[in-house]
DNA sequence: AGAGATAATGAAAATGACTTTCATTTACAT
DNA sequence: ATGTAAATGAAAGTCATTTTCATTATCTCT
């Protein structure tokens, strides 16, 4: 019945044992930061991550969140978001599903966009011999009223 | 005769009538970090900029480095470029031709790519209420022996 | 289940890029 | 020339992130 949360449930061991299985050890401070990430609406800062983490696992150090985040970005389970203010954001990568962020420069929304379309920049990148890996796509402006938008941090 | 130098000097005038008119006033520091900018290949950090601009005017601090590069960019006559290291790159607006970046994750050379192929995800962004006014895309991979990308920093 | 090796944790201190403060210098309008 | 407000630079301050190191806890191997 608590069916809100059941669809992210089994997703959490999933990235555990891929965890596990990349050498690490599971301790209670990563599931909490995990189950954090996977309930923010996405792209915060290890601050904010480590606000909500707390509320599982309460003397979770900050420390650990930003160790977390690396291993979990290092591992391929999360990625950064780089905006304008010089903090790191982190999302988790729902699965290989690939999309670019929405920035509203009024009242800070940050929402997903999945069109991609940087396949002709690559084209252009090999045509100078550069072999394109990874690319990262921020766009920025305002959202109507900040409803059209729907939130998704601070 | 000085014709490798010739054709960025009537640009420095420009630069600077635009500063003075906007109300700032021209220092020998400024047109330092000026020339400085306009002289590094493309994109590199304050420190660099300060280094290059220190050969031209030796007591320039850092800190005016800073706060002239501010000025800069608040101007619309240079540009913010954001890799994966914390820091801040600049390089100077050539005019209203928008560029992306080339970064290679094996040399670090950083080249310009003037393909541009947002329109479409601007589109996208605007069929959900979202109105773009600026974006940032860089690609990352590798240059295929660091000779096919011309290098311009580090 | 127990024990040991070793990874993970957290508090405090360190780092590093960038910004602010403030007394002094300087550009430039008058 | 002169006064005034802007610009400068050294030092101190921020702030996000990282490192250090002593302690704790996971997981592997009996």
């Amino acid at each position: 019945m608590p069916r809100s949360r059941a669809p992210s449930e089994p997703r959490l061991e999933g990235r555990l044992r891929r965890l596990r299985t990349a050498g690490h050890r599971i301790t209670a401070q990563r599931k909490a930061v995990l189950r954090a990430l996977a309930g923010m609406g996405c792209a915060c800062g290890a601050e904010d991550i480590h606000a909500r983490a707390r509320r599982i696992y309460p003397r979770l150090g900050l420390v650990t969140v930003y160790r977390t985040l690396g291993a979990l970005v290092r591992e391929g389970l999360a990625q950064t978001v780089q905006l304008d203010d010089g903090r790191i954001r982190y999302e988790l990568r729902d699965d290989g599903r690939h999309h670019h962020h929405l920035v509203c420069l009024s009242c800070g929304a940050i929402a997903r966009l999945e069109t991609c379309a940087v396949g002709p920049l690559q084209q252009a990148g090999r045509r100078r011999g550069f072999t394109v890996t990874a690319h990262r796509l921020e766009l920025f402006g305002y959202c109507g009223d900040g409803r059209s938008l729907e939130r998704e941090a601070r």
